[in-house]
DNA sequence: TCCCCTCGAGTTCA
DNA sequence: CTCGAGGGGA
């Protein structure tokens, strides 16, 4: 943790400069809390930066008389919008980027609903604009709720200003659907977005870096008035809850909407085929300065609500849509530096520090490399300028170097072969069987690595294992400095040392009396935890939440993974097997099991962990559905749904789908034409039904 | 043996 | 979110 400079050494510059900066963090943090919810750091570390700015303008009271933003943000009510649950989520799209993803898109949906190339099959292609989502709830066509779209499956309720948007109705024309959850994005228009940036000018407000952070920032407006003064657009695209569907098709749906009065995009166009859909990409690409609003690409979807039903999803994007984006927008700046990370195994991954470039509307100062390889590939040196992308998304790259720029004499970048916390050295381990470097170089300090053992301490607490509130990765890294967590076990004696001791932890800067009692009692909640975020949190390498789950479920308790894991450290040994029959789990896996209880150090780390926290049985899962935790295969045609369907659906479901029958199977769904695998269940005393018994056992 | 998919690990910025 | 590698089916 950096350890601020004294307040009195501080020159006027210096602290006119630190204010604003605390400010505008203060500021953001505020609004973190109260508009979204979601505070991005701890209370302590919000009391710490609190008191700093506090001293700061106590020291200089110059500084408390300009207007900042902390005060105006701070100060203002605590009131924020209301949570609303979107019965239907919100799922975000996938991305193609170029032709030839959009004809293997076209082809993934022939293959996977079983279509020949030449069957008819219609998309519709519309802008994709960068605005906001928005869900609409209409009943009996009044408008009764809007929402924003959140993180998909909740959202914020912001029905008074979005009835201060002129172009959504408050009333739908024609006979709606008694339910009618309309979904769309809320845009503003390049020439609003002047306007405004303009008049915000004028009367010193802050400006907006583009059309959809403003249409963002007027709608989260807490005073629907100031909403009411911003000039903000709807297209309507989709939706979510709907009582009586007034089409079967996707552009029917679309064209029903405007029926109703919503806005549509004029854009939007019927295709037949990859081909239809590329041009429209291009047209569309041709005329998007003229637009007069942004848009990041387009979308293909379905056009066969049937269709699209089939379909269904892949996690959280559906399979029958996707965004074409265009190329992403980018700008040149100066590679300042490049700065290594050591990872929680080590790892040694380079980081761009880049003269700050604003890059598809936010600034951009760093860039991960990605690895060894990766710099040298593209040779980047210190000091070279540099085009810096906003690939697809969000993650900053950098493409290229335009090395006519580069200084003379730049020295080609050696990465570093030792590790630069600890010293040790960094080496790239070579695979036994090929004999090639691992892209990755890794710190050999293992346990002696100060960095690797804080990223560890780091993984240990993080949200999805032992997840302690209140210990953030800005407070392990002081307790570790202050000697005062060096393992997991030393967080569950903290306090009681902490009694004992005469420096108080409450007495530190950034600590209080009561955030640190809040501390102890997340501390404390946690001395139980389930058995796989137990597993994962110890950080075994290769053994993440998935894995970590699998051995959960197969061990059921610590003790056994322990004596296993133990017994397992010879490759041929019978405990080395039973690891790696482990569904998912195979020979890479096994072994670094095996290796990571081999260690006499992690030993000592658990035995001292195991007398703080006890592992808890795993949640069970989820037992709803009639199939769950069976294992099921397909064999033979299927008529109403392709095999990869039929899988899908099985595992949506909780069901294990295999590839052949062996004891292990539950269900055989054996279609016409089944061959070998019949015989095989009735060998086994596998239980054997048709597709449609089997559809009527998931109650489809 | 190859290929596809899933999982792990590392990272950005708001 | 992306990249690379492990696992397992074809």
């Amino acid at each position: 943790m950096r350890t601020p400079a004294s307040i009195e050494s501080l020159s006027a510059d210096d602290a006119r400069a630190e204010h604003a900066r605390l400010g505008a963090e203060i500021a953001a943090h505020d609004i973190a809390y109260h508009q979204n919810d979601a505070p991005t750091v701890s209370d302590a570390e919000y009391d710490a930066l609190r008191r700093r700015f506090d001293a700061l303008e106590k020291a200089f009271p110059d500084l408390a008389r300009a207007a900042s933003p902390a005060r105006q943000v701070g100060a203002a009510p605590a009131q924020k919008f209301a949570k609303v649950r979107h019965v239907v989520p919100m799922l975000s799209l996938g991305n193609v980027f170029d032709e030839a993803e959009v004809e293997d898109f076209v082809e993934r949906v022939r293959r996977f609903l079983g279509m020949p190339a030449d069957a008819p099959l219609a998309f519709t292609a519309e802008p994709k604009i960068d605005g906001l989502s928005c869900s609409l709830r209409y009943e009996h066509g009044e408008l009764v709720q809007a929402a924003t779209r959140g993180d998909g499956f909740e959202g914020e309720d912001v029905t008074a200003n979005v009835r201060t948007v002129g172009e959504i109705p408050h009333k739908l024309r024609g006979h709606a659907p008694a339910v009618l959850e309309v979904r769309g994005e809320i845009y503003m228009t390049h020439a609003d977005f002047a306007a405004l940036n303009e008049r915000q000018a004028r009367e010193g407000d802050k400006l907006f870096a583009n059309p959809r952070n403003a249409a963002a920032g007027s709608l989260r407006q807490l005073d629907s008035a100031i909403t009411a003064g911003r000039p903000l657009h709807f297209f309507a695209y989709a939706w979510g809850e709907v009582s009586n569907m007034p089409a079967d098709t996707q552009h029917g749906m679309v064209e029903a909407f405007a029926k109703y009065g919503l806005p549509t995009n004029p854009r939007m166009k019927l295709c037949h085929g990859a081909r239809d859909m590329i041009a429209v990409f291009n047209a569309l690409g041709d005329d998007r300065a003229r637009l007069g609003y942004d848009i990041d690409g387009v979308v293909y979807k379905v056009d066969d609500l049937a269709l699209q039903a089939r379909l269904g999803f892949v996690s959280r994007a559906p399979r029958w849509a996707v965004a074409h984006k265009f190329p992403a927008e980018q700008a040149t700046t100066v590679l300042r530096d490049i700065e290594i990370q050591v990872g929680r195994t080590g790892a040694l991954t380079p980081v761009a520090k880049l003269e700050p470039v604003t890059v598809g509307g936010v600034v951009v100062s760093n860039a991960t490399l990605h690895n060894e390889d990766e710099i040298a590939r593209k040779d980047i040196r210190v000091g070279d300028t540099v085009v810096v992308q906003r690939a697809g998304d969000v993650i900053p790259q950098i493409v290229r170097v335009i090395e006519e720029r580069r200084p003379a004499h730049a020295p080609k970048y050696a990465f570093p072969h030792v590790c630069p916390a600890c010293g040790s050295a960094a080496i790239r381990e070579i695979d036994e069987k090929t004999g090639e470097a691992d892209v990755v170089r890794r710190c050999t300090g293992g346990l002696v690595c100060p960095a690797q053992a804080v990223e560890r301490l780091k993984h240990f607490c993080s949200r999805n294992a032992l997840d302690i509130e209140g210990l953030g990765d800005k407070q392990i890294e002081f307790f570790y400095e202050k000697g005062l967590v060096k393992t997991p076990a030393d967080i569950f004696t903290l306090e009681a040392r902490d009694k004992a001791s005469l420096t108080k932890i409450e007495n530190y800067d950034g600590f209080g009396k009561v955030s640190t009692r809040n501390l102890f009692a997340a501390i404390e909640a946690r001395r139980s935890v389930e058995l796989n975020r137990f597993i994962f949190a110890l950080g075994i390498r290769r053994i993440g939440e998935t894995n970590a789950r699998r051995l959960a479920r197969h061990f059921g308790d610590f003790a056994a993974l322990r004596a296993t894991a133990r017994a397992a450290a010879a490759p041929d040994s019978e405990a080395r097997a039973e690891i790696n029959n482990i569904g998912g789990v195979g020979d890479v896996v096994a072994e670094a099991v095996a290796d990571f209880f081999a260690e006499p150090h992690n030993e000592e780390v658990l035995d001292r962990l195991l007398e703080q926290v006890t592992p808890t049985p795993m949640e069970a899962i989820a037992t709803d559905s009639p199939v769950a935790g069976k294992t099921v295969v397909f064999t033979g045609a299927l008529e109403r749904m392709t095999r990869e369907e039929a899988k899908a659906r099985a595992e949506r479901l909780g069901a294990k789908v295999a590839g052949s029958v062996s004891k292990k199977t539950d269900i055989l769904v054996a279609g016409p034409g089944a061959g070998s695998k019949l015989a095989k269940a009735a060998e086994a005393g596998v239980r054997v039904m048709t597709e449609e018994e089997w559809l009527a056992l998931i109650g489809a």
